[in-house]
DNA sequence: TACACCATGTAAGGTGTTACATGATTTG
DNA sequence: CAAATCATGTAACACCTTACATGGTGTA
């Protein structure tokens, strides 16, 4: 529950940031297993800082804009690091729309079937195309040999994506053959 | 958008059902990639049923309880064929709240961040071999040869849950070797 | 006869998206 | 000087979960 809570407060625990901040930090860094808007960050913000887990300084950027710097609090870090020793229940499967469609295949044809999973299986190549380059750029410029680093820390969710992506790609190539192979029409 | 809908109308496509039944296939079959809990999916069948996608006939079972059989119209049909040769944009990467953790690694200790991949490793495992007995069952008791029906359906979303366990399995037991070798306390 | 299961619904509240709204700064 | 980006917020709505609420059927 609250899981954004525990998203945000992790990223601002990790260095001071604005709102603006984070959401990009949530459209490159935790795209792989998180996302969140602007609209549901500021709000959100606001709300960490009546419960004072987070605090923050404004900060005038160029002649007036005013940004605001969030800082986690001591109350804040001791959340954090009770929220990441829990041990939850495996969370439901999620939700795969591309899977839905697969599993009501009887209703195309054979040449639909092939055109939709080819379609599938572009955008996934493509994604994992870019995963890997992301790899690639992390090896080269962060050290991952220390296991308790924020570097680690990404280098292992990256690994998880580009494995995850793989086996969505070798699933789909796997139904491709299955149907090519088949004889009907 | 409004997936549910979709999701309920392949399903009466299939064979005519009360929201019960629905709830209980949202529960066996669809649950490797969707769910859906009966407070959802009673008011869902009143507005598909105001669209005239489908249409209900109340039978008795027993002495007085009611139930609503629900069957797909003709209007329905033709929605549901639209809908699944959509070509849509890949949705947004799935939320994952122990990705999120895992993430945020450097606020746990060595032994800290073993147990919890450990824990997380063996629910994993658990659900893995659920969905392999699964497949064994498929295999054994239906014809899969016809790759333009439900039974095709049935096993490509199964096999495609197996493909996406094993690597989440794979995964998590590299977190571990890695996080092992390690030479910090 | 108690318990598990069958069967259907509503209400309140939390989570998340899209759209509305505004304005400053930087870069080409 | 135009366009992209930086920066922050609210409103309406859709989606989803938890809890409330009720009653019948089958079986051990």
């Amino acid at each position: 529950m609250r899981k954004l809570k525990y998203a945000i407060l992790g990223l601002i625990n990790r260095k001071p940031m604005t709102g603006y901040d984070l959401m990009i930090e949530f459209d490159k860094a935790l795209a792989s297993f998180w996302h969140a808007k602007h609209s549901q960050i500021y709000p959100e913000l606001k709300k960490l800082t009546n419960e004072n887990l987070i605090t923050y300084e404004t900060v005038i950027q160029g002649e007036k804009l005013e940004k605001k710097v969030y800082t986690i609090t001591e109350k804040g870090k001791q959340e954090l690091r009770k929220w990441i020793l829990r041990d939850e229940p495996l969370e439901p499967t999620p939700k795969d729309v591309f899977r839905l469609r697969a599993y009501f295949i009887e209703l195309m044809t054979k040449d639909e079937i092939i055109q939709q999973f080819t379609a599938q299986l572009e955008k996934h190549q493509k994604k994992l195309a870019v995963l890997q380059s992301a790899m690639k750029n992390l090896l080269e410029t962060k050290d991952i040999s220390n296991v308790i680093s924020e570097e680690f820390g990404d280098y292992i969710v990256l690994k998880g994506a580009i494995m995850r992506e793989q086996a969505y790609v070798d699933w789909l190539n796997e139904c491709l053959a299955a149907v090519r192979k088949s004889d009907q029409k």
